[in-house]
DNA sequence: GCTTCTTCTTAACTTAAGTGAACGACTTTT
DNA sequence: AAAAGTCGTTCACTTAAGTTAAGAAGAAGC
């Protein structure tokens, strides 16, 4: 469990075994089932995440409907947007599947910065590279139809189309349960 | 012109007389002039960018049409995509009115960051305040029809669509100028 | 075992976005 | 001054997404 976290952190930067001793001192490894939720919309929360096995979302509620904004697997992490606001949370985060995953907060962070700053610099790339990808995604999203994203999503993330009930990639995809069914027979009658 | 930058950062860490005068010794602030082009598709660069005065877009060129995607103005900063992933740029960058920016390189950043190692904080901070307005902005538009877009934008950037023009709003929007134009006038006559 | 809920699909209808073409108002170029 | 290009708008037409409703299949709960 933590030789996974640590042979994704060896990809950026080489890490001693004193670091990786206080990173493990931190106690941070934790299991979901699926449906557990991580974060509620309202809270104030301090926590991020950091996937290790499993699958949590982002979801909103509008007017009662649940809108998915974000599927988060295996190696990837996430800093809820209120935790650097300082806001309440304007949406869930919950578990798809029993899930692995880190749960650390801000205090901890501000302790092993000052105790090894390589850890800000990490943080600093990870955050660089995430910022960059979400960028692409959020223009790829603009300059495409629904009809292009899915098949996107098709190309990019096939296991997502596996684990992910459909109505959730919907509101991922930025359409209605309906029009992605419609979508998708489209598409089969025009491979056939 | 350094001062406008140094309140900027203030907000964020303190800084010292030797970390403004680190900074002074870069020699980052240039002018250019409307229509000015930053950076083009294909190019290989490791430039940063953070707008000062002015305003500065981001367009990809698909089937030989702009897809404008991005608008950055006083105060707001740009690590283009190549220069994270180290591949040639998807896109344009280019000034749509006269523009004061810095322009800073990586091996500028090595270097300050390896002298002050505030910088590397800096960085680490605005990058993830960035990514969580990115999100939070992606989301919206994602869980939003056009006509909401067009709202919204009217709502949080007013200057934009004063100093931009319609078409480049609409790819912005995810739209067709022609979509944009009887959007506007579908708002207009709810309002009468 | 039965009910209930969730999920996905289909259909009919409404609404809005994409497309292609055209026009006038301006700007820029020559 | 004339020509060419840019920009915003409008129109007619096509295509696809939203909406409302309904039903089938499976999972979860009692």
């Amino acid at each position: 469990m933590e030789n996974t976290l640590f042979d994704f952190i060896a990809k950026y930067i080489p890490l001693s075994e004193a670091e990786k001793s206080a990173v493990v001192a931190l106690d941070i490894f934790r299991t979901f089932k699926k449906g557990a939720v991580l974060l509620k919309e309202g809270q104030y929360s301090s926590e991020g995440y950091f996937v290790l096995k499993g699958c949590v979302r982002i979801f909103y509620i509008v007017d009662g409907e649940e809108k998915t904004t974000g599927f988060y697997t295996e190696m990837e992490g996430i800093t809820p947007n209120c935790v650097v606001s300082k806001q309440p949370s304007k949406y869930f985060i919950s578990c798809i599947e029993d899930s692995i995953v880190t749960v650390s907060n801000l205090g901890m962070e501000v302790e092993i910065f000052e105790k090894f700053p390589k850890f800000e610099k990490l943080c600093r790339i990870l955050s660089e590279q995430l910022l960059a990808k979400t960028q692409i995604s959020f223009d790829e999203f603009k300059t495409s139809s629904p009809e292009q994203r899915y098949l996107n999503l098709l190309q990019n993330r096939p296991d997502l189309l596996q684990r992910v009930p459909q109505h959730q990639l919907a509101s991922y995809l930025g359409i209605t349960p309906q029009s992605l069914s419609r979508l998708r027979t489209r598409i089969m009658e025009k491979k056939i």
